[in-house]
DNA sequence: GGCACTACTATGTGCTACTATGTACCAGTA
DNA sequence: TACTGGTACATAGTAGCACATAGTAGTGCC
């Protein structure tokens, strides 16, 4: 991964994820492979169950315990009423930076 | 400052300063002024003064001092070579990351 | 038996933005 | 004179995040 590129997953991590599981519940392999299949393809294995831990934490998802066919019991994540709040204050950040990096973008040229 | 809206600024903090100095040469104070008018009203001084500091330890900016009417003299901050090519690289990762998220976002309705 | 894949957990490090505080210089004003 | 407010830069300490690395443990294949 490049440099710059950690730097700025910093904070828009945790909203991709939390994206991806307002799409449908998924377990921390699962995302992880999901994240690979997007492109973010050197995205550390213990970054993302560090972050589910810390969302699972702070009462954003609720999770289940499913027995799996291949190794150890996942831990399937789904998103509740306050992730989704969180989720929605994510966008809003989000659209006001690029709002303001696209005009900078276009003041360059 | 939002929580979110801190943890997004790295690694884009660091390109947006780039970015107004590849506009035009800027010191330290006015680009804090410029920021506050662009919207980001919560970015501490001290935050834009370190960041300085490092991209120019980095030698992606070139630095001339210039007497001030009122206070100390300016740090006149420019982007040079390097630095173009920096930000160059900082426009591709984040056309990469906002085609992502946009993906998640129009996915998700 | 060794290898690859699935699945989660844990520790320590580096980087970044923030808070808080300080220095210093000048202009206006009461 | 003393005080306030704006300009301009600098730094020490803190919190949070992604990373690297390592470990545990089960399954299936050659």
């Amino acid at each position: 991964m490049g440099k710059q590129m950690t730097e700025m997953l910093k904070g828009t991590l945790e909203g991709i994820v939390l994206a991806i599981l307002s799409l449908r519940s998924a377990y921390g392999y699962e995302i992880t492979a999901r994240l690979r299949e997007m492109g973010f393809s050197g995205i550390a294995e213990g970054t993302v169950y560090a972050l589910l831990v810390r969302v699972e934490r702070r009462g954003l998802v609720d999770v289940e315990k499913h027995p799996s066919e291949k190794g150890p019991p996942r831990k399937v994540y789904s998103l509740n009423a306050t992730g989704q709040e969180y989720l929605a204050e994510f966008w809003e950040t989000w659209r006001f930076l690029t709002g303001r990096l696209e005009q900078l973008h276009e003041g360059g040229r």
